[in-house]
DNA sequence: TTGTATGCGTTATCAC
DNA sequence: GTGATAACGCATACAA
C-alpha cells in the first residue's frame, strides 16, 4: 500500500513550502518561474496528482444562472430535469444555481434582459441560456460575455456571440437517419414527404431541414414544401390539413419537433396511419399513444435530459478544473421504435 | 447569501458537540437514540444536508479488485475502458481498483478462483466479475460474499449467487428490437431467420436467442435453428457454410454477438449482401466495414462501456454513500445504421 | 515573491 | 455512549 502522494510529500522531498507547490498548479498565482519548474518536474517524477475534491473543497463557491424559455412542455422540462440532476450531483462542491423559467407566452425580450442584467449585477460565474435567439438577446449576451460571466447556450445555439459553448444534439445525424429511416420504411416509388417543422426561426429546426433534405436526395425522396408550425399545435393542426388538401400523394411524414400531436390526430381520424409512415422527434406521453398504436413508425429521441445534464456538468467541469469544453457538446440522436419505446419513458 | 449549515450550526444550535451530529448520519454508529432524533429532526428544520465530498475526504480508502475474461477482444476492451473511465472520475475520492485481465486462451478456472482467494486475503472491499459462470466460481464468488465483499457481475449475471448488482444490457429489449427490425426490412413472406450466436453457455445468449424466438412468431418470422458458435471465429466460418447448405432459403440473419466476421465475409465472397438482411450486434472496426458496404443493415449496440462504467460507478457509491442499488442495472441497447454508425466509433 | 497558519466540512481516533 | 482533536489534501489571507 504506497503512501499517497500529495502537496506534502513533493515539499519535503524539494525543501519548499506547501504553498509554493500548491501555487505551482495555479497558472495564475504568483511563483518564481524556475520554482515552479522544478516542481512540476519532481511532480511527473514521483507521480504527483492534484486532489480535485480536497482541491475544490478549499476554493470559493460560484454561482450559475440559468434562463429557460420554454415553448413545447415536453421538451424544457426535461432539459430542466438535467440541469438539476447535475446541479445534483454537484452540489457539494460549492456550486449554486438559480432558474428563472419563462412558460409558454409568458416570455418578452424585456423580461429575458432584465433577468440577465440581475446575473450581471450579481457576479454570477456563468449563466446558461436556453431559447433565446434574436438579436437583443446576442447582444445581451455578449455583454455578459465581455464582463467576464461564461455562457453556455442550450439547444439552441446563439451564432454569433462569446458563448463558451453549446450544449445541444447532433442534427446533421438526426436528420441522416430520418432520411435512412424513410428509404427502409417506403417503397422505391412512393417517396413523398411533407416536412413540419417546428420554429424555423431557430437554428436546430433550420439545420434539421436543412440536413434532411440534402440526405433526401441520395435515397430519392421527394420533399414537399416545410411546414412551420411555429410550435404551435393549432397552427400544426391547420397546417396539415392544408398539405393533405393541396398534394395528390403524401407517402411519410417528417416531424422535426415536438409538435406532432396534431398531426398524429389528423392521421388517425382520416385512418391514415397505415398508408402513410410518420417519423417524430423527441418521446413524451402523448407521443408515446400513437407509436403504440403504429401511427408513428418512429421518433428519434434527442435527449434533452442529457443536453441539460451536459450544459451544467461540462460547465461545472470548466469553473471549477478548468477543464478544456469542445465548443459544441452533442447527444446522440437515437431511434425509437414501438420494441424500444418502454425505456425511453 | 444565506450561511451554509453544517454539523457546527446543528451542534451549536442543540447544544451538542459536532461528533454527535456526525454520528447521527451513520447509521452503525453509537449514539443515543433519542439524541439522533433530535439531530435529525433539526436537520430537517434547518435544511441541514451532509456534504459527501467532504465527508468522503476524511474517511478512510476502499480497494476494489476486477476480474476480466476476455473473449471478444472488441467487446471486452470497451468494458475495461468504461471500468477506467469510472475510476479516473473517483480517484480523488481515495478509491483504487485492481484489474486482472485474462485474455482468450488465456482463462483458466485455477486462475481465476487464485485471483479471487487473493482479493480475499487482501480484504478488498468489493469485487467486480467478468465472464465466470461455471459452479466453481459460484461457489468463489459466495465465498467472498460471505466474507463481507461486495461482489458485482459485469454482463453476464451470475444467478444463484449473492452479488450485490449484476451490471448488463438489457437482452429482452434488444431481441424485440431486432425482431422489430426484421419487420420492417423483409417483406411479409420472406422471413426466415437464420440465428448465430456466441457461446450458449452463456446467460446473455441465451436470454437474447429465447427472447428473440418469442418475439419473432408475434412478426410472423420462421427461425432456423440457432448456431452456437461459441465466440470462436473458425467455428462461425464453418457454420455459416453449414446454414447455407442445409437450408433451402435464408433472408435474414441475426448474429447475437460480436463474432459476426466469419459470417460477413461469407456474404460478400458469395454476393448475398442484397438478398439477405443481416443485423449484428456492438460495434467494432471491423463490423463497419461491413455496415458501410451494406451487408450489415443494422447492428445492435449494447454499450460495454456504459456497462462498465455502471459496474464501478455504482459500486462506488453504494460503497461510498450508501446509496441502494438495483440489483440489476442495464444499458439501452441502440439502433446503429450506416447514417449513424460515425456516433459509435 | 514566499512561507505560515487557518479554513473547507466531515469522520477516525482516542481518551473519558 | 460521548466529546475533543487530529487528520483528509488543498488553497489562500496575511504576514514577512
Amino acid at each position: 500500500m504506497e503512501k499517497k502522494v500529495t502537496i506534502y510529500t513533493l515539499a519535503e522531498k524539494l525543501n519548499m513550502s506547501v504553498s509554493a507547490v500548491s501555487r505551482a498548479f495555479t497558472p495564475n498565482s504568483k511563483l518564481n518561474a524556475e520554482k515552479r519548474k522544478i516542481i512540476l518536474e519532481a511532480a511527473e517524477k514521483y507521480g504527483y496528482v492534484q486532489n480535485k475534491m480536497a482541491s475544490r473543497l478549499s476554493q470559493n463557491p460560484f454561482h450559475i444562472g440559468v434562463i429557460m424559455r420554454g415553448r413545447i412542455e415536453a421538451y424544457y422540462h426535461q432539459m430542466t430535469d438535467g440541469i438539476n440532476a447535475a446541479f445534483l450531483e454537484f452540489k457539494d462542491y460549492k456550486v449554486s444555481y438559480d432558474l428563472r423559467n419563462y412558460k409558454p407566452g409568458e416570455f418578452t425580450v424585456e423580461k429575458a434582459c432584465k433577468t440577465l442584467d440581475e446575473f450581471l449585477e450579481k457576479k454570477y460565474d456563468a449563466v446558461i441560456v436556453h431559447g433565446l435567439y434574436n438579436q437583443d438577446m446576442i447582444n445581451k449576451v455578449n455583454q455578459l460575455a465581455d464582463a467576464g460571466i461564461k455562457v453556455v447556450t442550450l439547444h439552441n445555439d446563439m451564432t454569433g456571440t462569446k458563448r463558451l459553448f453549446c450544449s445541444t444534439t447532433n442534427i446533421a445525424i438526426a436528420a441522416s437517419m430520418v432520411a435512412q429511416l424513410f428509404d427502409i420504411l417506403l417503397p422505391k416509388n412512393h417517396r413523398n414527404i411533407a416536412v413540419f417543422t417546428g420554429s424555423m426561426q431557430s437554428p436546430i429546426h433550420q439545420g434539421l431541414v436543412f440536413n434532411f433534405s440534402n440526405h433526401a436526395s441520395r435515397y430519392g425522396l421527394n420533399l414537399i414544401q416545410p411546414y412551420d408550425t411555429l410550435d404551435i399545435p393549432d397552427i400544426a393542426e391547420r397546417l396539415v390539413e392544408e398539405a393533405f388538401a393541396t398534394n395528390a400523394e403524401i407517402n411519410g411524414i417528417y416531424i422535426s419537433s415536438a409538435n406532432s400531436i396534431p398531426i398524429c390526430r389528423f392521421l388517425e381520424k382520416h385512418e391514415l396511419g397505415d398508408k402513410i409512415a410518420v417519423i417524430a422527434s423527441d418521446v413524451f406521453e402523448e407521443l408515446s399513444e400513437y407509436i403504440r398504436k403504429g401511427i408513428v413508425k418512429a421518433t428519434i429521441f434527442q435527449d434533452p435530459f442529457a443536453q441539460g445534464y451536459n450544459a451544467f456538468a461540462k460547465l461545472y467541469h470548466y469553473l471549477a478544473e478548468s477543464e478544456p469544453v469542445q465548443p459544441v457538446v452533442t447527444t446522440k440522436p437515437q431511434i425509437v421504435l414501438e420494441s424500444n419505446l418502454s425505456l425511453y419513458e
